[in-house]
RNA sequence: GCUCGAGUGGUGGAAUUGGUAGACACGUUGGACUUAAAAUCCAAUGGACAUUAGUCCGUACGGGUUCAAGUCCCGUCUCGAGUACCA
């Protein structure tokens, strides 16, 4: 019987049997597990790891991961030692509002979609070790997160050794002179204190102030909050003003919050960027989010009080060009300072500040507004009074939330200026400022200033700031727009703290007694006190006697203390992931010494872009902090990296087919249209036909056939779609609709009116191209997204056409790291490639295996080697599309040649197996192997074979080729010349005329004959 | 507004240091095989004129450099991504 199988699988492409064959094979014989040690050399090749969600995998997910995996296959052909975990981050919002609405526990349906997730990614036949695998929601895993978080709040940033270090140095620093010479990156207003100060403070206030060193700390900050997720959210969980899960509007509300100092890290992140080998947008956005720039801080009295202001500029050297001051509406000091006149129209303009949301005030940036507070600053060299104002063009969060105010150079300046009758004083030589700001800061000299009067940009800055320094009244000062990130989520689904309180203060639990599990609750909604969903547990309370989570009733404040009730944010458990995947089911350790010494770092990193200031960033940082404590070797975790781009959602047109819609009740009312047919039935619906079946059917009006055809044809996607059962009082829910025509509408909303429906219909026909009846063609579609109905699953494909063609013709559809819509009438041409290749190892009787042990011709080793020469150069630049067609050509040439020869389809086996690796061990076993082609050495490429005596030369004339000419390639450039001068054609173009220039580029390069 | 990226057939895309523009694939058209369909194979396929060679035009648009430009330079337009009162 097995004899029979085996038989029948060498007579055709059985791609079902292959696949299914050989990823049991993988899986039972651990083909894909790596050792943490080696006589090879590493690589470590990393995907991001997918958050499993309910929807499951869309063709969109496999780009990135087919695309390592065809570098982490390659790499072992080439001899490395090679770890391609994957693991997936669990927790996350969409199942903790899964659970809200069901009370379903997050775990268990996480544990649901991994298995979904697994079932996918193993029938896609990736060479992941599994043996690793890492879930982020397991408490096995998130004791590593919550001792790193221990890690980090024991450290303080000191700026003198430029790393973080352990809050026990900073400790002895205070005992030994206090904090007066303490140079680190603390909170801002920290009072000083001596040494003998420190002894005498109570245990509680030494804790108060440690906080304000510590590298997470809690702070009353002002947050995101968004009311209907219950949660505070990250500025880059923010889009438009709205959550970027669910589009809730977020307000900004104070509150005591986990955050994390990653603006000590600023300038080393920045300079980190030099150092990798990654995108450049992705760097720039990056740069973009640190926000580096440099100027002066200065100080400027207020006249008749005792308060000073502090602005931050980076322009000191336009100091003389200050007509005014203004203070964002939330500075402390504007109440202090504001004078009885003003203070009714002060206060007026706050109130009105405040009520506007944070979205109104940054669509809104072109009505100017703000108030005189009534005071005056004093200029640091005039001594001149500056009227002090406030605007809300003015951000309390950036900088000091003061500015001083140049209207002649800055053009917000000037518009406030203008606005007010503000004067405008001109400090720049010979530049016209009735109209706008002068911006040009390079090309212009300094006037009306004093002592830097005449002088250019960059000596007048320096002079500026040397003045300042010597009144004591400034400073050269490098300013980031990065802000410490908040670190607190009021969620359940994420990472417990291993945080209780103590007198308020909070205390870390001892390494030994993690993890600190996850509770059980009643409800995942906050509190009916507005406390987080851990509010809800009963059994949320530390016991420092027995070192246990005992039950809330038992807190007594002197052995029982309460646990902090906030979750960790969703990216504390992928800011350590890659790292934990070098040894990842380490009881003791995060992981051990000689795993992280022998895989160091990620070698490549594939993942999506829009990572770039969110995890990417944030991992970043934790690894710097893991360097400086001396855990990590490196201190940027990922060599290069490499941004897939998104998969699209595509339209239903480029099957050519006819689309219709149609809620006509009879066939009276069907009006067949010149380019559209529609189709009646009782009820609405939306039906595509193609232009055959409308030929053929419809104007006969034979509307089963039709119906037949396209169940048969769209089978696997939902086809004909009945709208009615979502049509309520008029209002059609177009969503089935998007989903099955696969293309995307109006703005994803999710309802549309029935009006707004046949406007759609309209606006949509008329972005259709009807080309003679021939074709159809779609307009432009979005990114594949649940939301949005517009997802093509990977399942239907592979049970069509096999991992093999899919893992192709996603590489086939364009370069990686471009966006790209999916067309799946495409994968019949890597299908095809695939038989194609097939074929030349069964050209047996009925297709049986057969391979011939004949020396193989000279063009079939040249086809060969030049195959090898291309996929390899291919791969090393990740240029996976060209090598596919490279293949495609490889084995059309092989066909032609009728090449059956071992010696060339032994190597072209290798060299198809990273793209294709389920026929490749196919053919291997065929091919007469023991076990995995995946090891096996990559074919070695040889100049010989590609070695010619002659080469085809365009000949062109001014420019343009008229005809190729063969020459043996050993001629001189003179003997080319005569050879081509000789030639018939030649006379013929010429036409009697004599060529002014001959140009000979040797090698077959090109002959242009100028004349 | 600012920053970055990109515009090539009906479609996705090739052209890696300036040297045959449109590889490879899809789609389309015609043909072979078949009762038929599927599958497979063969041929054609940037446009226009000529249908035997051949000629002209073509890489968003306008200039320029060069023997030679999709590629380099200057200007313009369009699209996409990121960011947004950041002082």
């Amino acid at each position: 019987m097995a004899n029979i199988e085996k038989k029948d699988i060498s007579m055709h492409y059985d791609f079902k049997e292959i696949e299914k064959n050989w990823q049991d094979f993988w899986a039972k014989n651990q083909t894909f597990k790596a050792e943490n040690n080696s006589d090879k050399p590493k690589y470590y090749v990393l995907d991001m790891f997918p958050y499993p969600s309910g929807a499951g995998l869309h063709v969109g997910h496999p780009l990135g991961y087919i695309a390592s995996d065809i570098y982490a296959r390659y790499k072992r052909h080439k001899g490395f030692n090679v770890l391609h975990p994957q693991g997936y981050d669990s927790f996350g919002l969409p199942a903790e509002q899964y659970a809200i609405q069901t009370g379903q526990h997050p775990a268990v349906t996480t544990a649901a979609n991994i298995k979904t997730y697994r079932r996918q990614l193993d029938q896609l036949g990736f060479s992941f070790d599994w043996s690793r695998e890492v879930r982020t929601s397991s408490p096995e895993y998130y004791k590593w997160t919550q001792w790193i978080f221990i890690q980090i709040f024991n450290s303080w940033y000191n700026k003198d050794t430029d790393k973080a270090e352990d809050v026990e140095t900073l400790i002895a620093k205070f005992s030994a002179d206090g904090n007066a010479n303490v140079n680190a990156v603390c909170d801002d207003d920290i009072e000083s204190f001596s040494a003998a100060d420190w002894k005498a403070f109570s245990d509680v206030k030494k804790q108060e102030i440690l906080l304000q060193y510590r590298l997470t700390y809690l702070a009353d900050t002002e947050v995101n909050w968004c009311p209907a997720l219950g949660t505070v959210l990250a500025n880059d969980e923010i889009v438009n003003g709205v959550s970027e899960r669910g589009g809730h509007p977020v307000i900004r509300k104070k509150m005591t919050q986990w955050s994390m100092r990653i603006s000590a890290y600023a300038q080393r992140l920045l300079d980190g960027l030099n150092t990798v080998d990654w995108p450049q947008p992705l760097k720039d956005s990056q740069t973009n989010w640190i926000g580096r720039s440099q100027g002066a801080s200065v100080v400027f009295n207020v006249k008749d009080h005792d308060e000073k202001i502090e602005v931050f500029t980076i322009r000191p050297d336009t100091i003389f060009g200050v007509s005014f001051m203004t203070l964002a509406p939330e500075h402390e000091l504007v109440s202090k300072i504001t004078t009885e006149a003003q203070k009714a129209e002060v206060e007026a303009y706050i109130e009105a500040t405040a009520k506007r949301s944070e979205r109104d005030r940054m669509a809104d940036v072109k009505t100017i507004s703000g108030a005189f507070t009534g005071a005056y600053a004093e200029h640091p060299f005039t001594k001149e009074p500056i009227p002090i104002w406030i605007g809300d063009y003015v951000l309390a969060g950036y900088g000091t939330g003061a500015v001083m105010s140049v209207p002649c150079g800055d053009q917000r300046d000037y518009d406030f200026a203008k606005h007010f009758n503000i004067p405008i004083p001109n400090i720049f030589e010979g530049v016209d400022i009735s109209e706008e700001a002068y911006a040009d800061k390079d090309k212009t000299v300094i006037a009306n200033s004093d002592f830097l009067n005449g002088l250019p940009y960059k000596k007048a800055m320096k002079l500026a700031i040397y003045e300042l320094e010597k009144l004591g009244q400034g400073e050269g000062k490098i300013n980031y727009r990065l802000r410490d990130a908040v670190f607190s989520r009021q969620r359940y689904w994420g990472e417990p703290f291993p945080v209780y309180y103590v007198d308020g203060m909070p205390q870390m639990i001892e390494k030994e007694f993690l993890p600190i599990a996850l509770p059980e609750v009643e409800k995942y909604l906050p509190t009916e006190t507005g406390e987080p969903p851990l509010g809800n547990a009963e059994v949320w309370a530390w016991d420092t006697v027995t070192n246990t989570v005992v039950n809330n009733s038992e807190i007594n404040n002197t052995t029982v203390f309460p646990l902090e009730l906030n979750t960790m944010p969703g990216w504390a458990g992928s800011s350590q992931y890659f790292n934990r995947y070098m040894d990842p089911h380490n009881e003791n350790e995060i992981f051990s010494k000689e795993a992280i010494d022998y895989w160091q770092d990620v070698d490549l990193y594939i993942g999506g872009s829009e990572h770039a200031t969110g995890h990417l960033l944030y991992s970043r940082f934790w690894q710097k902090f893991m360097f400086d404590k001396g855990l990590v070797p490196k201190d940027e975790f990922a060599k290069k990296l490499i941004n897939q781009g998104m998969i699209t959602g595509t339209s239903a047109f480029v099957y050519g087919f006819w689309v219709a819609f149609s809620h006509f009740n009879s066939l009276e009312d069907l009006k067949v249209e010149d380019k559209t047919m529609a189709y009646p039935v009782e009820r609405p619906f939306l039906l595509l036909v193609s232009k055959s079946v409308y030929e053929n059917c419809v104007k006969s009006e034979d509307f089963t056939e039709i119906e037949d055809w396209v169940e048969k044809k769209f089978s696997g996607y939902s086809n004909i779609i009945d709208i009615d059962k979502s049509v309520s009082q008029n209002t059609y829910d177009i969503r089935p609709i998007v989903q099955h025509v696969n293309v995307s509408l109006v703005n994803s909303s999710d309802e549309l009116n029935f009006e707004d429906f046949l406007k759609w219909r309209q606006e949509y026909s008329n972005s259709v191209l009807f080309q003679e009846g021939k074709y159809i063609v779609g307009r432009e579609v979005e990114k594949m997204s649940k939301s949005k109905y517009n997802v093509v699953n990977p399942d239907a494909i592979c049970e069509e056409y096999g991992a093999d063609s899919l893992r192709l013709y996603e590489m086939f559809l364009g370069p990686l790291e471009q966006s790209k819509p999916w067309n799946t009438a495409g994968i019949t041409g890597a299908h095809g490639f695939l038989k194609k290749l097939w074929r030349l190892y069964h050209l047996g009787a009925e297709g049986a295996f057969a391979v011939s042990e004949d020396e193989p011709s000279k063009d079939s080793f040249k086809t060969l080697h030049k195959t090898i020469k291309k996929v390899e150069e291919d791969i090393e630049n990740f240029s996976f599309n060209t090598s596919v067609s490279t293949f495609m050509i490889a084995v059309n040439e092989l066909g032609a040649q009728k090449c059956n020869s071992r010696n060339v389809l032994e190597p072209l086996a290798i060299l198809v197996s990273p793209y294709a690796p389920h026929i490749a061990e196919e053919l291997w076993k065929q091919l007469g192997h023991e076990g995995s082609i995946s090891t096996v050495d990559f074919p070695k490429f040889e100049e010989k074979y590609l070695v010619e005596s002659s080469k085809e030369y365009p000949v062109s004339f001014n420019g343009k080729m008229r005809f190729k000419l063969e020459l043996p390639l050993d001629l001189s450039k003179d003997e080319i010349e005569a050879a081509v001068m000789a030639h018939e054609k030649t006379a013929q173009q010429l036409q009697g005329r004599t060529p002014k220039k001959v140009i000979v580029v040797p090698a077959g390069k090109i002959i242009n004959i100028v004349g």
